[in-house]
DNA sequence: AACACGACCTGGTAGC
DNA sequence: TGCTACCAGGTCGTGT
């Protein structure tokens, strides 16, 4: 469900909802991890960052709590847990009653304790941040020339850029009129500057949207002011020239362009 | 290096 | 109504 917009509004609520809390105890109902829990109860959730599609609870200056929600996941507060039964797939109890909550349908969701090692070696194998000064154009540009990967798939590959999935990848062609296929290398200049610049773009607006939308339980259906052009349209008009969205499948995943544009 | 594909899980929906 | 098939916002491991 959630790519980089959707997780940093989750961010955003948690940085008010859960940091100064302190953790009493721990549950993770799907696959039990008596070492985790265990590890967790006592500690202080200092801070919450976000990095790509990956949520970091810092547990003091040497433990990280690292959630990534995949498909379906969903991370909140709430007043109690037990009220929470039906996707709960881990709780984590406040002193204050309160509890962190990962809500996942299909439990595809990864929680883990990272040591500061473990956390600076994944920190090290995500590409920049879209939304942060490490993403120039010409880092992006030197990746880019070096790299025939079609568009769409160099675009989802966490180690190029952080962040983006299947809607944004595709919404951030669309916007450059980029051709999900087309080989990284093959891009013109003027059309990597496009695409990098869609990149930051769409990331934004999905950003304020997505932070607009979220309350914390529930999913992230409500895009109030974010309209998706091409994502999940296919057979509709592109609103840009009125082509019919295709959809066409690349790396297993459902891509969706307009012909008419995206070339 | 690049790509296809299955696995991990569950639920919603279109079609018969 | 009930069944089947396919689809889903992500990532990893394996094989070609």
């Amino acid at each position: 469900m959630p790519e980089l917009p959707e997780v940093e509004a989750v961010c955003r609520k948690l940085r008010r909802d859960a940091v100064g809390a302190c953790i009493t105890e721990a549950r993770l109902l799907r696959k039990p991890n008596r070492r985790l829990e265990r590890s967790v109860a006592g500690r202080e959730i200092t801070q919450v960052a976000r990095r790509g599609k990956n949520i970091l609870l810092a547990l003091g200056d040497d433990l990280t709590l690292r959630v990534h929600l995949r498909m379906t996941g969903n991370l909140y507060v709430v007043d109690d847990a037990r009220l929470y039964s039906a996707d709960v797939r881990a709780w984590f109890r406040f002193e204050d009653g309160r509890a962190l909550v990962l809500e996942d349908p299909r439990a595809l969701g990864v929680i883990e304790l990272l040591r500061r090692r473990e956390l600076s070696s994944l920190l090290e194998s995500l590409g920049p941040e879209p939304l942060s000064e490490e993403f120039s154009y010409e880092a992006f540009a030197a990746l880019a020339r070096q790299s025939r990967q079609p568009a769409k798939v160099f675009l989802m590959d966490q180690s190029r850029v952080a962040g983006l999935g299947n809607i944004y990848a595709a919404e951030a062609l669309h916007r450059a009129r980029v051709h999900p296929a087309k080989p990284m290398n093959r891009l013109s200049a003027r059309k990597l500057s496009a695409l990098h610049k869609t990149i930051v773009d769409v990331l934004v607006d999905a950003v304020q949207s997505a932070c607009i939308a979220y309350a914390g339980p529930g999913r992230f259906e409500a895009r109030e002011t974010f309209t998706l052009a091409a994502y999940g349209r296919e057979g509709e008009p592109c609103p840009a020239c009125g082509r019919r969205i295709r959809r066409m499948m690349q790396a297993g995943r459902s891509t969706y362009y307009c012909p008419g544009c995206q070339r």
